[in-house]
DNA sequence: GTCCTTAAGAAACGGTTCGTTTCCTAAAAC
DNA sequence: GTTTTAGGAAACGAACCGTTTCTTAAGGAC
């Protein structure tokens, strides 16, 4: 037969596109080796190779192609900067990706779960620094130093929020930005009360 | 031969036993209905009349005898009421709790993980309300009212970490109380900055 | 005490996925 | 052209699933 036999970089792509297919389509829990291998045309043997739990194998998946998830907003103010960054990190975080990191966190063995928590952890402070620094330049914080437990707020507010509660709605951002997030950076940053 | 027979409460109450036992010998993922059945000495079928998940039946165990798991510490400072409520929640949801509780989150039908999001969301502000009625009394605190989602904002941090992340230490606890949670409620209730 | 309804408990079922193994052969290295 | 590597197909025993059938205790009605 003419069939051709893909090798490696093509063949492991061809898997990852399968299973974010299966991922999307019926979700972590009722993603299966056998339907990764089908949905890919390759075998079971060819995955088990590769991966040695399923854990593994979608969280190799998620971190295939580096992508850079989240972004720095620049909105030209303090508090609209961190409702944008809320709300980018809202859609990545529900539905299926709730489903995903969930699925991992609670399936799999120590290394893979630790990993799964660097990945959403790490950049929690440094993805807000710069919104700081650019509102203490135009003045709305002060020039106090906020400690990295506090810059790392909005985003273990938010994750807090949509794995393990819900999808947020825009209230719900609005009351994160202005009951907590913005008068706590004002309170650290030495800024007089308004 | 002298075979008694087990019925209502007393059978519930063995399974329920015998659900807990598995889950703390060997983990969410790796019970089973069957094993179950044989720790509690009775068949899968007296199981599945009562329960249609495993999810379910873990919930079911988890709501049994209804335990009022965290209560509010009264040390005589804020500082040390919030450290004490983090202590005794930080050894709740580490170890088997997250486990447990991410496994039914992330298993289960959309009932059963609402009733467990209910649980652990439920009383995060109503816990610190008294917390922050005191200090003021002290005048530890001002007398500006404190919005709800700033009240819930230690067990909202302590939820973050130790089912997402990792079992905090004193240096976390003390963070998350002195450089976060302290600061907010210091501002919004209108203390004077010290 | 006797009858009658309910549910416990044992056992077996077909089905799915698991993780592994065997075998063959296409692709790449040399 | 020869050798090494790895893709792909198929089959495996085992575990657990969720259900069904059947027997027989338990407990209430009278």
């Amino acid at each position: 037969m003419g069939t051709t036999r893909r090798r490696g970089e093509d063949l492991e792509a061809a898997i990852h596109a399968a299973v974010q297919g299966q991922l999307m389509e019926h979700g972590y829990a009722a993603l299966t080796f056998e339907g990764v291998a089908a949905a890919a045309e390759t075998s079971k043997a060819v995955l088990y190779r590769r991966w040695p739990t399923k854990a593994a194998m979608v969280f190799a998946s998620m971190t295939d192609k580096d992508k850079a998830p989240l972004a720095t907003p620049d909105t030209g103010s303090l508090v609209g900067d961190l409702t944008q960054l809320l709300r980018d990190g809202n859609e990545l975080f529900s539905y299926r990706g709730r489903d995903i990191i969930l699925g991992v966190l609670s399936d799999t063995d120590e290394d893979t779960a630790h990993a799964m928590r660097e990945m959403i952890f790490r950049r929690s402070a440094e993805i807000v620094r710069p919104i700081v620094e650019r509102a203490c330049a135009r003045g709305e914080l002060g020039t106090d130093p906020i400690p990295t437990r506090a810059l790392a707020l909005p985003m273990d507010l938010l994750r807090n929020e949509t794995l393990l509660r819900r999808k947020l709605d825009d209230d719900g951002i609005g009351e994160i930005v202005g009951v907590c997030v913005v008068p706590l950076f004002e309170k650290l940053s030495g800024r007089d009360a308004g």
